[in-house]
DNA sequence: AGTATTATGGAACGATCATTCTATAATGGA
DNA sequence: TCCATTATAGAATGATCGTTCCATAATACT
């Protein structure tokens, strides 16, 4: 018994979500999240209710992505140790191609709000770990399979994956240069080698 | 032949670097630079040009410090594991505690401006690479007493280190717990132990 | 002492920010 | 078909942005 919506709002999130992605949450005006949504101000503030909102959104919608992504390249009939290399080789070919120079959104969200802001901080973390333990399954199962010591802690080695990776695709930012991120990718499995 | 400056330009600068630092660059306002200088609108813009110029003079400030903070790490008459895990863990106690969460100047501006500010880019590929540079000089020497295999490849582990802390310093952002921070930084350092 | 020159404080500027408001359009149910 | 309800477009709002300008203050040199 009203007006219907004229756009849909997932689509509308996702672009959202990539306006925010490529530029940063205070370099994204509520212009270009209507030009990248092709909503108006009114439309984009009933259906998600203010910038900060937009964006805890697109927090949400990313993490979900992130997860779906992470956990379809661990799922890979692979040894765990080339399921995260093949992984890592993904993200270094976007960075180099360029679309991957926005680098993780998370960890955007992590360096530019996380110091002042408590609530997004929050949702970083959990976020991060939600990622953590992604990996962390997936190395224990490569544990239980005999692929990694039994000694090795999977809590440990799945952490400092993520922070890795974070660091990777930080300083892919400011250089993205195949070489560099690839003696770094390759340093980083290290802790996934068994000790000779 | 002309009125003298009423402040000292270097320690407006360390003042306006502080703020960068802290906040961001977007977040920063003018305003927040002259509470934060003393400086009237008038002073920082005869001394310093303008934000964005202020922000570039910032970044290689922060430079030059931390080219001396990491020397005198590095420099200190142990070997060179124990010299970089000292350095760490004096990063994760300033995380830990508070201040270290604004991460590292450098890494912000790679995060926040990198993408879509290329003069910007450039100031922190080069300061990056400066600090490599100081990894790799001392990871060499530390080779050379036979402190890393002869076959080790110390610019890669130069690089490998920067990215890292990179990264650690980022995740603290989110996450600043000193278990978890502690147990990224034994796996980073786990790149200088002689293979068993 | 007077003057040229630079520094300073703060007002003024136009642009842009996020948000709210208003008028109109479009629907489903009566 | 008319009404209650929600959606939309875009104007309006006040705050804040970075930058410029101007009047005044303070010095060094003649």
């Amino acid at each position: 018994m009203a007006r219907p919506r004229e756009f849909d709002a997932d689509t509308a999130l996702e672009r959202a979500m990539q306006a925010f992605w490529a530029r940063g949450y205070k370099a994204t005006s509520l212009d270009d999240l209507c030009t990248a949504t092709g909503l108006s101000r009114s439309s984009l503030y009933s259906a998600f209710g203010g910038k900060r909102a937009l964006l805890h959104r697109s927090l949400e919608r990313y993490e979900a992505q992130a997860v779906a992504r992470v956990t379809a390249a661990l799922s890979r009939p692979l040894p765990v140790r080339e399921a995260v290399a093949g992984f890592v080789a993904e993200l270094i070919d976007r960075i180099v191609a360029g679309p991957g120079r926005s680098g993780c959104f998370i960890g955007n969200c992590a360096g530019e709000l996380a110091r002042h802001d408590r609530a997004t901080a929050t949702k970083v973390r959990q976020s991060l770990q939600k990622i953590e333990n992604i990996f962390e399954t997936a190395l224990a199962k490569a544990q239980d399979r005999g692929e990694l010591a039994s000694a090795a802690d999977v809590a440990s080695i799945a952490r400092f994956l993520v922070a890795g990776i974070q660091g990777l695709r930080l300083v892919g930012k400011a250089n993205p240069d195949r070489a560099a991120l690839e003696s770094i990718a390759s340093m980083l499995l290290a802790c996934l080698e068994p000790k000779e």
